[in-house]
DNA sequence: CATAGACTAGACCGTCTAGTCTAACGCACC
DNA sequence: GGTGCGTTAGACTAGACGGTCTAGTCTATG
């Protein structure tokens, strides 16, 4: 029985101190911003301040890991254009504002901004990994699906930065400044199939 | 001669230390964010910094003033939709996207979302005098051509949000990332006329 | 000249932060 | 039992910051 509860304990609690360090950071980013203070990420990992500098050297690095570790589950996929070219726009869409508008992707996006001008080559790489990532996918897919005559042709990378900018443009910058929703506005599933309709709407092979 | 050149002298320096301070203050925070420090703008005004708190009481209410002073002259005119609808978005199109997109308007944007959370009540503001004026007003041009049959009806609200995504939308990300510009996408006035014309294709009366 | 009020330069205070250091503790391995 | 490594709590340094205070200057008004 101690045996078994010991190597419960220590399956349980056997997480690297590296990860637990950046669970917590994680959050804490995305509360109070690059500002957050290391004695804050420590005490929300419980684990001594020294331990954060043991694993990450300098506050700077500890924020880079969670940027990175952040920007790779921000992906959004978007498979071939099958036969139901709307469908599979509408799932993306779907996808990329739950990510975007996330209080996660918010959080990231706003201390990302604020600090941009301080470290430039992350902001870059965040930047390349995130947002530019998601327009080449779009446009690929777009591209495939003008060579097949289901779109009318045109640039597609310009055209998949106007989609990305309607699924989160005005909407975003409205949370990043915490005002809240109009009431009377559309829901979530409503939205994307508008502005999804509006888009095929002028690209469609008339 | 001497008396001239003191009535001179006085005249050009007699800029009240108030908007002294302003001035300064809006390029450090530009610059900055609100992390820049009170020294600074003193410094920059060339002023003692007793004379910022004598003027502003603390740094909070300078930054409010700027902030403030800032969003008045963010405002874009658009007239009733005359004869040519096409001509007066493209104008819109344009001096909103010199306004958003300039250093100024990006740099507020930059610090009002970094302090959102910590001065909740003027971000709201902010976005209430900025972003949702100028969608209101848009609405309303919107609203009026689509009475007059120039524009299919629809959601005008709805809609300004979306023109006004894609005119800041992807663009404004990138910059505030500082992210350089693919110098093979088009140039300024190309991309409005672009971005007008597939919002007009999707709403123009068939 | 006298007074009042704004301004200046700079010292100063308390607070907060990143980052370091130390001494004790636990735990694996020999 | 020892040795060594990682951890822990907490004191500590050094510096930046918001904000105050002081001593002294300038200027306008009476």
């Amino acid at each position: 029985m101690p045996r078994a509860l010991k190597a419960e304990t220590i399956e349980a609690e056997n997480i690297p101190k590296r990860e637990l360090v950046c669970d917590a950071a994680i959050h804490v980013f995305i509360e109070g911003g690059y500002g957050a203070s290391m004695d804050r990420i420590a005490a929300r990992a419980g684990v001594a301040k020294q331990t954060l500098y043991n694993q990450f050297g300098n506050k700077e690095n500890l924020f880079a890991e969670v940027i990175r570790q952040s920007i790779d589950d921000i992906t959004v996929s978007l498979g071939a254009p099958g036969a139901d070219l709307r469908r599979s726009l509408l799932r993306f869409a779907q996808a990329f504002r739950a990510k975007a508008l996330s209080p996660h992707g918010l959080g990231m996006h706003r201390a990302l901004i604020a600090q941009a001008p301080r470290f430039p080559k992350l902001a870059r790489v965040a930047h390349e990994k995130g947002a530019a990532n998601a327009r080449d996918t779009l446009a690929k897919f777009l591209q495939q699906a003008m060579n097949s005559g289901q779109l009318r042709k045109t640039d597609s990378q310009f055209v998949a930065e106007l989609l990305l900018s309607m699924l989160a443009g005005f909407e975003r910058v409205r949370l990043l400044y915490g005002v809240k929703a109009d009431p009377t506005s559309l829901d979530e599933k409503q939205k994307c199939v508008a502005i999804i309709d509006c888009f095929l709407n002028g690209l469609t092979t008339a």
